[in-house]
DNA sequence: AATAGTTTCGTGTGCGCACACACAAATATA
DNA sequence: TATATTTGTGTGTGCGCACACGAAACTATT
């Protein structure tokens, strides 16, 4: 393995002169830079990361900004995880990483928590982005601090972020789709549950039934999916009611896109008997819509890999801080297909205890 | 982050003290022992591995025995992908990893592989098990050396290997019958087509057979999986003819599951026209067999995920080495299902040029 | 009690790099 | 020409740890 002290001999210079090549600290000559720098070239020469962490004086804060997590919504807690993962792997590369939460249905806390995020002070920032009102102004906040920042499984468009890393939600969507095609039968017809709930512009919820209904468009098949917006999924016996007068007097309805990780929900609103001739599918490996796919009440699950998402995120941002790595411009997570057989191969580490958040891909 | 130094002061020790009770170097009284570890444990120490990895002397070396790929069968050309990524990001760890191929249908190859293997007198070794009585010897010389081995992709039973990264097969044919049975007409037949081409007894291959068979048995379908066993599935001309007999003699078959990675194979074989009345299911994102997926000949892939097996085996190995952490006993990598709309953000790490394997996961 | 042998422990050095500081050379200003 | 100012370059220190060396403290032997 090549060193600085190998290239500062080679060159005839010392080694704090190849340091200020290296880093474009100025103060180097012309000539010699030029010198130094066709030996480096020449070398292949990269500097040792672990070296390099450790000589670090000025240590590199990653600030998250991401919607808190609860009990009955466990989504956010695969991301935050992920997060706190890799918050580990990089600390010793003198990367510190401190996450904020807001409320998804209170702007004031998302405001309230980006301050929290400015405080720390962050050489770079993950985000969610919620509300487009307030996005815009922290936007204008990091650029005028020229903060880099990523957006965190929610695209959205016309901003300068380094990055977006999440899932393409319209072909996920049109997967979907094809998935409950196959399987359903000539005459069946499709219905989509939306949630009204959170009544944020959610962009990757759009897409999926962009998706989900640009399926049957492109490939000709005579089918026209309902739509059936329910305002508070949460509510079970309202739910339970609206869907069952739905049902009812939509008799060839037999499949059901529910394109958000609230499709247990949708289940614990459908009698036993008719989940039986209905096939369902959902988004996300949280708990209970696990539990949905064991007991065979829902057919698919469509998972964006949310704890990569936080994972990928941070060790990207690391790359970037520590060897100037310039990472792609969107970063697509594959698109996992879930059924009842390989859920438990998928995501084992998403739903660990946040004590051991090491022990991922294990079979007990 | 706290340090040996901390813990030295703490103690009223010298660090060397600390670093002997850390590493069980031994010449330690008890009673001081007992001392630095209360505290150790207290604070939660653990070493840090960036400054430990600069520091160590003695560095590792990890040996991978390894199948060679070809142009026609290219699926070993992830693993070895896999391990080169790995190799890379662990290389400032002091840990050197040497690949090493051989010709899976001459054993003579694996056991001079083997040999070089030995010659670079590793840590640690990484192996895909191949010809059971060569791998009996094998071993014999890692146990008797006391090196540490670890089975990639390949599981056999009966020895004191380290780990196994890879695939639960069975699970993934068990995944390939439902697949198949729920897009299938009710009258349809079913038909297994193995190569016989590669006489070594590969327990993957026939772990999947199994797990598709059961998958009628245990859910009481009464289909008969038939089977058509080809001695050199390479020869295409040959082959088309077999093919083609035994479909035209079984007319009801719709359905034609490949339990290897070869499937580009059997559709070659296949009239177009005929393609389109079948529904097909193999395994591998190879680049053939992805193409197979978006012209519409192959309906699902199975994927094994090689490249991830390989990243996985090394850094796991790396872990073990450096921070004495023990794998798992079996690592079993998702059990991805692949489809026209999400292969192409499956694996866009696997098949990337050598010389630039960082680049994952990048969508043009 | 003196010596040799053993156990237990502290000190020093270097891994490859980042960065502060000192100092020399080149140029500008008086 | 002498002095101030600006480049350009070398040296030294420490990040946290691994490990070699040697010095105490202690035990065994005669």
């Amino acid at each position: 393995m090549i060193t600085i002290k190998d290239i500062a001999k080679e060159a005839h210079v010392s080694e704090g002169t190849v340091d200020r090549v290296i880093h474009n600290r100025g103060g180097v000559s012309k000539k010699t830079a030029a010198k130094v720098r066709e030996i480096l070239e020449r070398h292949n020469f990269t500097v040792n990361p672990v070296a390099s962490a450790l000589a670090m004086k000025k240590k590199h804060q990653i600030s998250v900004l991401i919607p808190e997590y609860t009990e009955a919504d466990l989504f956010w807690k695969s991301p935050y995880l992920g997060v706190l993962k890799a918050a580990t792997d990089v600390k010793s590369f003198g990367v510190q990483v401190h996450s904020f939460t807001f409320n998804q249905s209170d702007s004031d806390s998302y405001v309230k928590a980006f301050e929290d995020v400015l405080k720390t002070e962050p050489s770079a920032v993950i985000m969610v982005p919620n509300f487009s009102e307030e996005t815009t102004q922290i936007i204008n906040q990091l650029e005028s601090l020229k903060i880099p920042y990523l957006f965190l499984n929610i695209d959205i468009n016309g901003y300068n972020n380094m990055s977006y890393v999440g899932q393409d939600s319209y072909t996920a969507g049109y997967i979907a789709a094809k998935l409950l095609h196959r399987q359903a039968q000539e005459t069946s017809e499709f219905l989509i549950i939306q949630s009204r709930h959170n009544s944020i512009k959610n962009n990757a919820i759009s897409d999926r039934v962009e998706g989900f209904n640009n399926y049957f468009i492109e490939n000709k098949i005579k089918v026209q999916p309902q739509i059936l917006k329910i305002d508070d999924i949460a509510n079970t016996e309202d739910s339970r009611e609206i869907i069952k007068a739905y049902l009812d007097n939509h008799l060839q309805i037999k499949v059901v896109f529910v394109p958000s990780s609230r499709i247990y929900r949708v289940v614990n609103c459908i009698d036993k008997k008719r989940l039986k001739q209905l096939e369902l599918v959902g988004f996300d490996n949280t708990p209970q819509n696990t539990a949905c796919l064991l007991n065979d009440s829902v057919s698919f699950l469509i998972s964006q890999k949310p704890f990569d998402q936080g994972y990928t995120a941070v060790r990207l941002l690391t790359d970037y801080l520590i060897e100037k790595k310039q990472p792609a411009e969107k970063i697509y997570l594959p698109i996992d297909i879930l059924i009842k057989e390989n859920v438990q191969y998928n995501g084992r580490d998403e739903y660990i205890s946040e004590s051991e958040p090491s022990a991922q891909y294990v079979k007990e």
